[in-house]
DNA sequence: GAGTCAACGATTTTCGAAAATCCGTTCTAT
DNA sequence: ATAGAACGGATTTTCGAAAATCGTTGACTC
């Protein structure tokens, strides 16, 4: 019989992938439960890649498990968003704070690269098409791994890719509801600028005012 | 049919308990591959929870997957131990200052008891009963759980658990070839003390100190 | 009428076998 | 002799169904 392989090198990873943009675009909402026959029709395969890929998708926080009674997509809260970029802001702060520090030339044209190609895509807004959009994700993420990719400590590096997936969630909203308030493009030219210019502390608070200005976006989302 | 549970509320459970376990004894060294064949062996249970049990142990960094390959334990190495370390020196010095500031009698309380029960288990050393041995990793463990547990953000606080179970491995060589060298039980005295007199910084600092001296005692045993 | 408990339905969890994949070896053609 | 295709064994990955578990319904007792 023939598999078709979407994306990943197993059904497992194809099953992550799949779930975890379904959680993202909507499809699933926070607290809802995710039953296997709804995964199963889904994704177009048996029980075992999908819980695979649902027992990753825990690891990472963005389901729940409980025994015997299945897996629910994690709730967001406003206590959760602030205490994602709290983290976010110690543990890439310092990562950033130790990649100015050790990055080489290297590394400066990665980030270079990196901000070009974000910068190229006009400023995110609600109304774009969700591909575009999908695409800048893309490269924003690209950006900030590029920022902190010489820290030189591979489980921090962890860290950081796995609280920026976390964040990821909090950061659509963000896009849809405070659309072009912000200078976004100016803050991320501004880090890195500082990187660039080797001002490893300043470039480190600039980023945790950076997380902090997302959160305080976002605030007002919960009090509602 | 009946089956036996050991402790887990389900097999995939009792699995990552059983192979976490075999890996933190030596059964499975590092690099080894780990067989299915194996693993159904050592837990007497079909394929499907064992795949689970992995999965988990991959995010927490026990074990490595290679897609069509399987899994192998995760290599010990120097690189790591100091990565790890620095790590946690991070995550978990913030933990404690925020603990410390955070903190109120309840937490106190749970501090000193955890301190309690873990002093009144004799300095281990390499010739105690492995039970005993188990014994005072899981009370050592409760112990650096409350010093933290008061910090107010559930993520700080799981990462620190995940950092502490992967620096577990390296702490069982420490103790083997450090036994009675470094006075340990002063150290953990006085971060309680310096906890309860809330001084936050100081308790950070001496925590930071406490894991830094823990690899210094390791760095020999990979220069072999 | 309230409370207990057995049986049912929905769902998760696990099983055992089939399918797919990888790696090393052999065979073939140049 | 060597590169490359192709077979075979070992192992992982996936499947489809069976078993176990949870929450609920509804009958029965006090």
């Amino acid at each position: 019989m023939e598999q078709k392989r979407t994306s990943g090198r197993t059904l497992a990873g194809d099953a992550y992938d799949a779930i975890r943009q379904a959680i993202g675009v909507g499809t699933f909402k926070p607290g809802d439960r995710l039953r296997f026959a709804d995964l199963q029709a889904l994704c177009n395969m048996s029980v075992t890649p999908v819980r695979e890929a649902l027992a990753r998708l825990t690891a990472e926080g963005f389901t729940l498990l409980d025994d015997h009674r299945g897996y629910s997509v994690a709730p967001l809260s406003l206590a959760e968003l602030r205490d994602v970029t709290a983290t976010r802001q110690l543990c890439e702060g310092e990562a950033l704070r130790l990649s100015v520090l050790k990055g080489d030339a290297d590394w400066e044209a990665r980030l270079i690269a990196a901000h070009h190609l974000m910068a190229r895509i006009p400023q995110v807004r609600d109304d774009l098409p969700s591909a575009m959009r999908e695409d800048w994700e893309a490269r924003h993420a690209a950006f900030h791994a590029a920022l902190v990719s010489a820290c030189g400590s591979p489980i921090l590096l962890e860290l950081c890719e796995k609280l920026f997936s976390r964040a990821d969630r909090y950061r659509r909203l963000s896009v849809s509801l405070n659309g072009g308030a912000r200078d976004v493009a100016g803050e991320h030219r501004r880090l890195m600028e500082l990187a660039l210019a080797r001002d490893a502390e300043g470039a480190a608070r600039a980023l945790r005012e950076h997380y902090g200005q997302t959160a305080a976006a976002l605030e007002g989302f919960f009090s509602v």
